[in-house]
Order: structure tokens, then sequence, then C-alpha cells
RNA sequence: GGGCGCGUAGCUCAGGUGGAUAGAGCAUCAGCCUUCUAAGCUGAGGGUCGCUGGUUCGAGUCCAGCCGCGCCUACCA
């Protein structure tokens, strides 16, 4: 509602500025710093002073002399020559409640969000749900403006690290094919791999030979897919791909597709990307140097000022075979529909609500089933690998893609870390290094790190403490539902309040917050908004219908007398244009920040003004009205994080 | 060395395309529960926006140079 007003504001002052001076120019609205100013704030006249050669409060004069706007009950001057703009509240609220909203249909074409991608040879940890929570809130703002989009999850069960558990099972453990099956169903085994993986990580250490030997034998039986090595490797990951669902699945993360590198493979996705890149001659093959015997791409194509050839980046290495990089490429010719071929597809899972999950198989299907294809690519990968989506996007770049490269965009986001006092609490162990800084590196190599499970049953622990201290009557499995809503909240906003860009030094006790800026927050005053009305009801009153019961006039004079109210309505009819703001700049901790100030708003409110005891009766249904419109509105933007409604808290 | 990023209140962080008095949470202190749930609300204190220059009517925001910190810079993924 708000946006599209902005935007009406926005083309009247253009199109005056137009008839006035003879010239194009585009008007920003913006929020002004104080609320007494208005609604909207226009700087245009500062901007156009030079260019008129006039006085910034001259120009406004002339703008706003006898200007009006549908909506706009005044244009006022201020300042130097600011036009706040002050917006007629009676038909602003009208038009909430008689449901102008519309959001605009968007979407041409589909957007591919790819994001978890955690290598499936151990447990989840807490780096992997920033960037879960991260692509899925990203995910339900995009289809909350009414994009339509494919969610990703791509999986390396071919890589070192299922290799590496792989070898642990076989060399350390002894295990054979068989006895991992029956882990697989006797342990928790994603946490029992976290622990093989150390354990072979730590060995290698000391035997680098044993690493380098090892490793080449297992990946090659692993691609070959022969013998037990391949076997082992399989059940693996497919088990630990299990896990990361059903953990991410208990965030409310689901994905359409698991794109597979073993598909990527046996399908041969590289071999059609090679022809490719060695016919339109982006990669070469290098006759001396360091990298002879590789097929490489100039460090030219991916950077400003190369510093020769220590920069190039090799494809195709010596002995044949492809690097990541070069998969990585094929896969992200495959996204945007460009490789020329397409897997099979098999149904992995199939979701409590009824979603299918497919995964890719290169055994033909019944089905005719099609993903990729996609006219925009967002890549949710922390910023360490930057440097290789320059390398992939460049690849696109050099094969003659430049639009489709342009819209390939790294979502990265900085690392999750670890605060030395949890690091204390873990019970690790800090060099006197690590204790002089800010933060720890997590580590999957040498476990360290804060599982993902166990991070989300702690959070479920003592939301239940307070769940079962404010509300003991309630059922024991109903609690245990509500406390499990709050610790998912709690987590999802914990993740989401950062901008993408700062780094988290993980912080226990500040995780487990449920006051002050946290997702609990935000569920209470959506809890209470719903209490209101629920208690309306208990005491026999109906919700009225408030199209028939708020005439305009009503709403005006609501409005016009009371600045509070009126200000709480505008900040929470600002979802839409808080929405399309994050996702225009890609940032979720936007969507997040605003819902925490809606929430902020309804608090005020709540205390404010009291409802149901209001006596006079146009105020109470304006009150009523004003609740049930918070709700709605909290409850939708806590959808878009990902976040939902407790019954009670 | 090069690339990317960061430096704002005691702590953790926000600060659309430069604009009107730099914000929030936590922590601290002082208040508010016979009235829709105190996971809440009200108020107070707390700032050389790393430093120095520049651009201009105007800089936390843009530019340059410093200082400090992090990540990346593999024929690992």
């Amino acid at each position: 509602m708000f946006h599209v007003l902005e935007k009406r504001i926005s083309e009247a002052v253009s199109a005056r500025i137009a008839a006035l001076y003879g010239i194009e120019f585009a008007v920003q609205t913006e929020q002004p710093k104080q609320a007494s100013f208005g609604e909207v704030a226009i700087a245009a006249a500062f901007q156009l002073a030079r260019q008129l050669k006039k006085a910034p409060k001259a120009i406004a004069v002339e703008v706003a002399d006898g200007f009006t706007v549908d909506g706009v009950s005044s244009i006022e001057i201020a300042g130097n020559g600011y036009l706040n703009v002050r917006l007629d509240r009676g038909s602003y609220a009208w038009g909430l409640i008689a449901g102008e909203a519309q959001a605009g249909a968007h979407g041409a074409g589909k957007i591919i969000v790819e994001h978890t991608n955690i290598n499936p040879n151990k447990a989840a940890h807490i780096g992997h749900l920033r960037n879960a929570i991260l692509g899925d809130t990203f995910v339900r703002m995009l289809r909350a403006t009414g994009e339509t989009v494919e969610v990703q999850n791509y999986i390396d069960n071919t890589g070192v690290q299922v290799a590496d558990v792989v070898i642990g099972f076989r060399r350390l453990e002894n295990k054979s094919a068989e006895n991992v099956r029956d882990l697989i169903t006797s342990t928790r085994f994603d946490y029992l791999c976290w622990d093989v993986y150390t354990r072979i990580s730590a060995y290698y250490q000391d035997h680098k030979e044993d690493a380098a030997e090892w490793r080449r034998e297992t990946l090659h039986a692993i691609e070959a897919d022969e013998g037990a090595d391949a076997e082992i490797g399989h059940l693996v990951a497919d088990a630990i791909v299990d896990a990361h669902l059903q953990t991410m699945l208990r965030l409310g993360i689901e994905y359409d597709v698991l794109p597979r590198e073993s598909e990527i493979l046996h399908l041969q996705f590289w071999a059609s990307a090679f022809e490719q890149l060695k016919q339109r001659q982006a990669i070469y093959f290098e006759t001396e140097g360091k990298n002879k015997g590789c097929w490489v791409m100039p460090g030219a194509a991916f950077r400003d000022d190369p510093q020769g050839e220590e920069d190039s980046k090799v494809i195709v290495r010596s002995n044949g075979t492809v690097t990541y990089v070069g998969k990585d490429i094929a896969y992200q010719l495959w996204k945007f529909g460009l490789l020329g071929k397409d897997f099979y597809y098999r149904k992995w899972y199939e979701y409590p609500d009824g979603h299918p999950l497919w995964a890719s198989t290169d055994q033909p299907q019944a089905n005719d089933l099609h993903f990729g294809g996609g006219s925009r690519v967002y890549n949710v990968i922390d910023s360490r690998q930057s440097y290789l989506q320059d390398v992939v996007v460049a690849g696109l770049r050099a094969l003659g893609y430049a639009e489709q490269a342009d819209r390939s965009v790294h979502f990265s986001y900085e690392m999750v870390a670890l605060s030395p006092r949890t690091c204390v609490e873990l019970g690790i162990e800090l060099s006197e290094e690590d204790k002089r800084r800010p933060y720890v590196e997590v580590s999957g190599r040498k476990g360290l790190g804060v599982k993902a499970d166990d991070l989300i049953d702690k959070l479920i622990e003592n939301a239940l403490i307070e769940v079962t201290s404010r509300h003991p009557e309630e059922a024991a499995e109903a609690r245990k539902r509500v406390a499990s809503e709050i610790a998912v909240g709690a987590l999802r906003y914990f993740m989401l309040k950062f901008t993408r860009n700062s780094l988290i030094a993980f912080d226990f006790s500040e995780a487990l917050s449920f006051e002050g800026e946290t997702g609990p927050y935000v569920q209470y005053a959506a809890v209470r908004a719903r209490n209101i009305l629920r208690k309306l009801e208990e005491r026999g009153e109906k919700i009225p219908d408030f199209r028939a019961a708020l005439p305009l006039e009503a709403l005006a004079r609501q409005l016009n007398s009371n600045e509070d109210c009126w200000q709480l309505l505008l900040a929470a009819s600002k979802s839409d244009s808080a929405i399309e703001r994050a996702v225009a700049s890609g940032e979720p901790s936007h969507a997040a920040r605003y819902a925490f100030q809606l929430a902020q708003a309804f608090s005020n409110f709540y205390h404010e003004f009291p409802v149901i005891s209001e006596t006079n009766p146009e105020k109470k249904t304006f009150l009523l009205w004003m609740t049930e419109y918070f709700r709605a509105q909290l409850e939708r933007t806590l959808a878009v994080l990902g976040i939902e409604v407790p019954e009670y808290m």
C-alpha cells in the first residue's frame, strides 16, 4: 500500500518538474527524519538547484504551489527546500481495509536459488545453518513478491570429504559396507561421521603419504562407482543427505531438487561444458611453466589486472581430471539451460506437507521432469569462495553468455565463527593465540564447531523451561510444540538479524536469548494480537465486518485525532515496501529488522490502547481493526522470515 | 605483493541512491503487573562514526592516502 503511494507521488512530482522546467528528473522519495514532518519527504529541490541555477527553496515553492496528488492531503516546504508530503489518513486507511494491496505481478522467468550445499559426510553445523536460513528466507522473500523460484541443494556426493569418511570407516575402523549399513540404522549416524571425519583428518596430519595415496584410490573407486569404497560412499552420502534434510526441515526449510555431483559425472555434463570452453577458446592448453599439461583459464578473464601466469586457474589437471571449478561451470551452464543436457529425476523424499523433493539420477525415468533453465541464479555461498565464483562467472562470460553472467549472483555472506566464551563452554582448548582473537573459526576437520541439531535441541530445551513456567496447565505435547516454534523463531531471527557481510561470532548466551531484538519478541507481539481477538470472542462479542463498520469518515476522525495510532498504522502498512527493499538490496536482514520494528510498534499500541475495555463504540471498532491489521501484517512478515506464530507464549 | 570485506555507544550490531537532532538490542541505573500475558512498556546515562586530507550548499555515507583486523589468492572441495 505504502509503496504504491510513494510511487504515485514520485511520478507526479517528476511530471510536475517536467511541466515546470522541461527536464527529465526521476524524483526519489525518502522517509522524513521525524514523524512530525509528514509521511514522505522529497529532496529534489536540492538536487535540481545547480542545474536550474535557483535556490532550493525557490524551486520547492514553485513545485508545491497549487500542486496536489490523489491521496495526499498537503505538501509543505520545510527547511531550505524539502517537500514534506502528508497523506490523507482516512483514505489511506480505507484503502487498507478495502485491500488495495495487490502485489505487482513480477515473474519474467524462473529464479534459481541454490543454498545449503553441505558436504554429505557429517552432521550440519551452525555455519551451514546461516547459509540455509539466509537462502530459505531469500526464497520466501522472492516468492512473496510474486517470483517463481526453484530451490536447489547441490550434493557433492563424490568429493574428497565423503572419500575421507569412507577411508575412515575402512582403514581406521575396519568397517565393511554391511557394518556401515548397520550403523546407519542403529546410531546417530551423522554424529558418528562427524567423529570419524575428525579422526581421519587427525590421522592425515601425521601420515601425509597415506592421505594422498588413499584419497586417490578411494576417489577413483567412487567416481568409477565400483567396489566396497563406492558402496560405502553411497551409503554415507545418502544417509547424511537424509540427516541434513531432517535437520533443515526442523527449521521449515525445504528444497525442490538435489542436483548431485555423481550425475554430473555420469551424464558427462563436464564433457559438454569442456567442448564449449575449448570451442570458444575460453580455456587453453598450457605447454610450459608450472601449469604445464593443464587446461587453464587465463587470469585476464576474471581479474582486472592479472599478474601473469600466477593468476591463471587450472580447469583440467595434467592427469586429465577436472577441478571443482570446471564442474561448477558445467553446473552453472545447466542452471541457465545452456548446457544442452538435463538430468533424469527420481523422487527422493516427500515432505510431510506433500511437497515432493526430487534428486538427479542417471537412469531414465517414466516422468518427464525438468529442472534448471532459470533466468536468474543466486548461489548462496560464503564469501571465502568469492574467487571461485568469479571464475565460474568468467567462464560464462568467456563462452559469450554475458547476460547470464550478469544474472549470476554470488549471494555471499561472512562465516559464523565461535566466540571464545562459547569455546570454553564447549570444552574446546584454545591456543594462546586464539584466546586473544575475538572469535575462533569453525573447522569440520578439527571437529571444532557447534552441531546444528545440538543447538536446536538446546534452544528447545530452554524455551520449554520458559513455556512450562508460564503455562504449566497446558498439555505437554502442546508445550513441546510451542517451545519448538519459539526455538526456531529465535534461531532464524538470530541468523537473519546481521547483514550478510557481518561476521557472526557465535555466542550461546546471545543466540539463546528470547528478549529484546529476537524472534520470540516478534512472535510474542503476534500472539498478543491474536489474544485480544480471541478474548473478545470468548466474551461473546463478535469481530465486526470492518468494511461496513468503519466508513472513511470514522477512520479519518480516529486517525486525525490520534497521532500515535496513525504512526503505528503507517508503520504496519509498510511491509510490502520493506520486503521489496530487502529483495532489491539482497538483504534478508532488512526484512528481519522490519519485523522487529513492526513488533515494537504493536507493543506500543498494546500498552497504550486497551482495546477490549474501550467504551466508545467507534473507537473500539477502530482499535479492533488496528489489532486485526497488525496481526495480519505481523503474521505475513513472520511467514516471510520462516517463523511461525505459537498458539500461546 | 594482489583481490574482497570490515573498523559507528561498555558489548553485539543497524544506518536505500550524500540531506533535517547518528539509531536499536544487550548491559547499567530509575520506574510500571487487582485493567487484552512483564518473553512486555516508560525514562536516564553512554558517540572525536579508526586517522588525515579532498569533492560540495551539505559527508557515518563518495574519492585518495595512511593505521588496525579478517578472508581469499591450490593440478583440495
